[in-house]
This record gives C-alpha cells, sequence and structure tokens, in this order.
DNA sequence: AGACTGCTTATTGTCGACAATCTTCGATGG
DNA sequence: CCATCGAAGATTGTCGACAATAAGCAGTCT
C-alpha cells in the first residue's frame, strides 16, 4: 500500500530528465495540446521545459517506439494519427486481451477491488445522465485501466495502455459518438457481475463483447462523422 | 508482394542514423554479442558505429521503450535480464495472441503461403533429425515470425515481435530443452493441418496450446537448469 | 587484518554550436 | 496572372566539450 506520495519524488529521482519529458509530452499530445498530425518542434519544446535539445531528441525518440509519434527523416517528428484500418488492428489485438483480461480479474479480485470498479461504473452512469461525454469518456478509460491492473500482470497492463493511447490517435475519436455510451455502461456493469460471480469464462467473454461492441460504435460515429 | 529487396536502401534513406543503430544495438543483443545484464557502454559503442554519442543514446532510449534494456540514473543502461515470473507474464500475453494468429491465418492464409510453412516445418523435422538445437530454434522463430505475418495484422505483427524479443532474454534460454523440441514441432505440424482445413477455431486453440506447452518447457528447463 | 576515507579515473548527463536539409517567400520571366 | 527559380530563414542531424555523478584504488587508522 501506501502508493500514493512516491509519484513526484521517485520520478525525479530515479527517471531521468529525458524520462520526465517524456511523460510530459505524452501528456501533450493525449490532452490534445499538441494536434493530431501536428509537427513537434524540438527548439520550441526545448525552451519550454528549460532543457536542451538533446532529452528532448531521447524523449522523441521512445515515443516514437511507443508510436505515439512518427518521425521523417530531416523533417522531424509529428504527432502520430491513426486511420481506421489501424485502429481495427488494435481492436483485433485489445479483444484477444480483454478477454484475457475478463478471465484473469474474475480469477483473483478482491472485495475492495470489486467495489472500486462498481463505484465508478456508479460514477458513469452519473455522467449518462447527465449527457456528460468527455466526463464519461475519462472514466470509461479509469475503468479500463483499473481493470487491467487488477489481472495482475505488469506487462500485459504495460502492452494493453499502450494500444490504449494508440486508439486516441484516432482522428475522429469523441465526434458524433455512436448515439450509445449509455449501452457501453450497460456492458460495463454485466461485466462487474461475471466478475463478481468469479465467472472467469463468462468475465473474459463479456468483456471480450464488450470491445467488440466499442469497435462498432467507433465505425458507426466514423461514418457519421465522415458523411457530413 | 516483391517484399525482399528494400531492406538495407530504403532503411539507409528513410531511417535515420539513431535507427540503423537501433537495429545493429539490437541485433548485438539478440546475438548474445551484448551478454544479458551486461553494462552498455556509449562511447564504446560510438566509436565503435563511427558516430557520437548523440545517436547511440537516442537508440538507446527506443530500446528501452521496447524493453530490451533498462536504464538506472548515473549509471547506463544494461541489457535487460528476464525472470521465470516475468516470462510467465509475456506468455500468458503469447497465449492470447496466438490463439487469434491462428484463428486469422486460418481465415486468410494463401496456398503458397501454406506450402512455406509446410517448408519451414519440414526443415525443422531436419534439425530435430540430426539434434540442431540452434538451428531448429532459429528456425522456429521464423515459423513463428511467418504466421503472424500471415495473420495480415501489422499492428499485431509489431506487438507479438516485440513480447518475442522480450522472451529471448530469459537467462536461461537455449540450455537443457526441456526434452522435446520433437514433440514441438509436430505441435507445429497440427497446427498447419488446422490452417489447411481453413478451421480458424481449431487452429486458434491449436497455436494457443502450443503455447501452453511452450512454457511448460521453459519451466521444465528452468526447473532442471536451476537444479544443477 | 579489516574497515574507512579520500583521491583518481571512467562514465554518464547536458549543453551549445555548426553543417545539412527543408520550407517559405519574393522576384523574375513567360 | 501563373509558374518557375533562387535566396533567406528556420529546423533538424550531428558533433565535441564540460559538469556531475558513480566506481575503483590506494593509503591510513583502529
Amino acid at each position: 500500500m501506501a502508493q500514493a506520495a512516491p509519484t513526484v519524488l521517485q520520478l525525479v529521482q530515479s527517471n531521468s530528465l529525458p524520462g520526465l519529458v517524456q511523460v510530459e509530452i505524452e501528456q501533450l499530445i493525449l490532452r490534445g495540446e499538441l494536434a493530431i498530425g501536428q509537427h513537434v518542434n524540438e527548439s520550441e519544446l526545448a525552451s519550454r521545459f528549460g532543457t536542451s535539445r538533446g532529452p528532448i531528441r531521447e524523449a522523441l525518440r521512445a515515443l516514437e517506439e511507443s508510436r505515439l509519434v512518427r518521425s521523417e527523416k530531416n523533417r522531424g517528428v509529428f504527432v502520430r494519427e491513426i486511420s481506421v484500418a489501424e485502429a481495427d488492428e488494435i481492436y483485433d489485438i485489445r479483444e484477444a486481451l480483454d478477454q484475457l483480461i475478463g478471465q484473469r480479474v474474475a480469477e483473483r479480485v478482491t472485495k475492495e477491488q470489486l467495489l472500486r470498479l462498481k463505484a465508478v461504473a456508479a460514477e458513469m452512469d452519473e455522467t449518462v445522465r447527465v449527457q456528460d461525454v468527455k466526463g464519461y469518456h475519462a472514466l470509461n478509460l479509469k475503468f479500463h485501466d483499473m481493470l487491467v491492473d487488477f489481472a495482475g500482470n505488469s506487462r500485459l497492463t504495460e502492452s494493453y495502455r499502450l494500444l490504449t493511447k494508440g486508439l486516441l490517435l484516432f482522428r475522429l475519436r469523441g465526434l458524433k459518438d455512436g448515439g450509445g455510451f449509455a449501452v457501453s455502461n450497460t456492458e460495463h456493469k454485466a461485466v462487474i457481475a461475471a466478475i463478481a460471480a468469479r465467472d472467469p469464462t463468462m468475465a473474459g467473454r463479456l468483456l471480450c463483447r464488450h470491445a467488440v461492441e466499442s469497435r462498432a460504435r467507433m465505425h458507426k460515429a466514423a461514418a457519421a462523422t465522415s458523411a457530413e
């Protein structure tokens, strides 16, 4: 326990400057401050963080490896954007991983973890009630983050988060939400029920199914947006 | 097709110096020239490749992101070594991905691809006959590489290769092979049969099963080696 | 003899500078 | 008016140098 404090202190001590810069730039991208497809200026970031370009370049190399940016020779790095096709590829993998996650969580979830999952689902219900799409998406990320965390496989957590981040680079995200983020949360609650029942097979199947539906909602949203 | 030529030329043109250095260092690690756990000297690599330390550091950052090296502040980077526990985590994921791979390949394999798979399996049979363990492992890597390639999901290929590379950092690899790399190839041929029959479910199940058995062989080898 | 302390050496972390390349903008000619 | 060419500006790629930190070693004290 006691995992609340060591955030800043430990990071500054263990992670070096490029590591810090990396997470900072990542936040910039994920928060949309660096727009999708946009060119990333090294000098600008350097002066912004008060360092030279060296650490910035190292951080960008790491981000390139995790596919958050792409790099063109002598032109610099750009915030990566993914097509529907690539989003589909990611969803293929995500479905497989979600099935695994559902199984593992159902096997080893604690009572306390179960309560936290239910709490987040309740919060999401509230955002649905007031039509807070932005808040819903934030909680949705948190929910799936908790799930993969509870699966107890750190490498799986890593891979899953990487995939999820990639999905956030989808151009049309957030637009014209396919109509059903209410139904999305009912799926969440079904998953929780299967987990509470300690039914790995069912939990895996439902979570996989949830990913399938999520992908379908993405397609619906993409079609609706591109048709305008 | 025609994916044979653009290896070197395209890499030198598109990928920058750090990119080249990255794959070079990766080869050094994977070929064991840089031993597992060993400290990596930046200046030494720099003079070896005839560059300054800048590009080396960028390459090492990328390799750290793909978990082939770990980095300690003010101490430098070390070739990563993974424990049995972490290898287990990777196998968990690999099983899930192999199931997906089997399904996809069975759905979309071409006749020509099928022939290539069978050819590699035959080659492996030959290495088994002459007890060429090293040759078998090389072909085994190639076989699974081909499979994930034939699945037709580039992102899946990326993720799978990353995981596979991680497995190569296992300390006890190659030692005391659990006794059955012959049986391993019979599993390969069963997978091929299911693929040839265009049976996605069966191919997925068998390839997943193969990963399970492979993990068991790793455990057996680890136990045998550590017991000495 | 063993442990501690201080110095020397090697290595990393960071920076500023220069060359190479690309982009932009204006001028010139059709 | 539009296209093409050329120069100025901006940005990236790479390098060598310096400061900060850790590792190795000798000498000394108990």
